[in-house]
DNA sequence: TATAATTAACTAAGTGTTTAGTTAGTATAA
DNA sequence: TTATACTAACTAAACACTTAGTTAATTATA
């Protein structure tokens, strides 16, 4: 075997616990379970990864690798977006992230839920969405001329009961939502957006 | 030994059982240590109890019991309450609801965030709370002479997005905003309400 | 009113099963 | 022939749940 297929089994691991994790949350799985999914003998689970934790924390490594590079790649594409363009962006850009990583969205809520989760990845993915916000914002108050109140920090908390959670919400109950309800994911995101728009724009603008 | 009361001796179960699945989850959670904390022997667990799951079942059915008792009582506490008063009233039945039952809310939330929970409790409690806002929502259409638009499944999803979901994060993560932050409490809310009835007005009354 | 019968409340010490993790080895490509 | 990729078979520990009782209090009976 050469090597390509070792980055292609380990893929597989990491693939194989996402679904799982997602499914039973992490105390529920079984290395046994993801093993067989992966279509690898679990002894090979312990070979590419020390612990069952590992396999975790490398799937948290790289949630928050990708959504640093989609926040970058999305600020380098806009530099110079702000007002309604800039929401919009950011808008888009946190659906995308939400979307894609749905799964291991969940394993994060879920994980962060329990109370001596103190280096919880929610508060870090939190804290990077929370800086983004802000770099709209600040782009915002500079082409009025005005100076960007850095330091409040109730902003901060604003941003994320009003920014980030409900993002986390449709991540993890969207599907929930499509059956019961029988919305469509575009009318989803429409109300959504609205909704993400009215609350910054009356968060940040209306006072 | 005396024998102590048999009803304080469940409750005390199912206090013991509250706090472990709050800091570890159900899955993590070991019924020894729930006999432990509760100060009995884990065999009287099983007396009470025919599974770790009832325990569960039994906490989010009180839960549920209790959420609907207080929309209740205050609905009738404030039976014709609209506009800024409705929300008002609404938002602190909310907050000191989840204040109360952050750590139960903890579990359901992690709970809820598997993908397989069906019946997802977080579900129960959304539509019931959705009910509440709507009830206000009525009396605020009604007092101006229009029709509540009632089949308007969208508006459901809008209340849960920006009205539950705020208020299940505060219980999740307001400890960490706390000592992170160094944030009030009373700042805590006071931001918080600011942006649920912007949010709220955003949604239902500008347009 | 004393005592025997009955029951609710409780426990020590298991049982069998499940689990994460290991060992000791084989196959294959370079 | 050496390093990498992989597996069948295994183990120690942890776990949910049970068994087989004891204790304390209440109720029925003499």
């Amino acid at each position: 075997m050469n090597k390509r297929d070792a980055v292609e089994t380990k893929a597989r691991i990491l693939s194989a616990a996402e679904d799982i994790f997602s499914e039973v949350g992490f105390d529920g799985a079984r290395v046994d379970d993801i093993a067989k999914d992966a279509g690898v003998n679990k002894a090979l689970i312990y070979y590419y990864f020390k612990s069952k934790n590992e396999i975790l924390e490398t799937l948290f490594s790289s949630l928050i690798e990708d959504v640093r590079k989609m926040l970058i790649e999305s600020m380098e594409r806009t530099p110079d977006v702000c007002g309604d363009d800039g929401y919009r962006a950011l808008f888009d850009v946190y659906i995308r992230f939400v979307s894609q990583k749905r799964k291991i969205i969940r394993v994060a809520v879920a994980e962060s839920a329990k109370m001596d989760a103190t280096s919880s990845i929610v508060m870090e993915l939190g804290n990077l969405i929370i800086n983004a916000e802000i770099e709209v914002l600040r782009k915002e108050y500079e082409k009025k001329g005005l100076h960007f109140p850095k330091d409040k920090q109730e902003l901060l908390v604003m941003e994320f009961f009003t920014g980030l959670t409900p993002f986390l919400s449709y991540a993890l109950y969207k599907d929930q939502w499509e059956n019961q309800y029988g919305l469509s994911e575009k009318a989803l995101q429409d109300y959504f957006y609205q909704a993400f728009k009215k609350a910054h724009l009356a968060a940040h603008l209306s006072e």
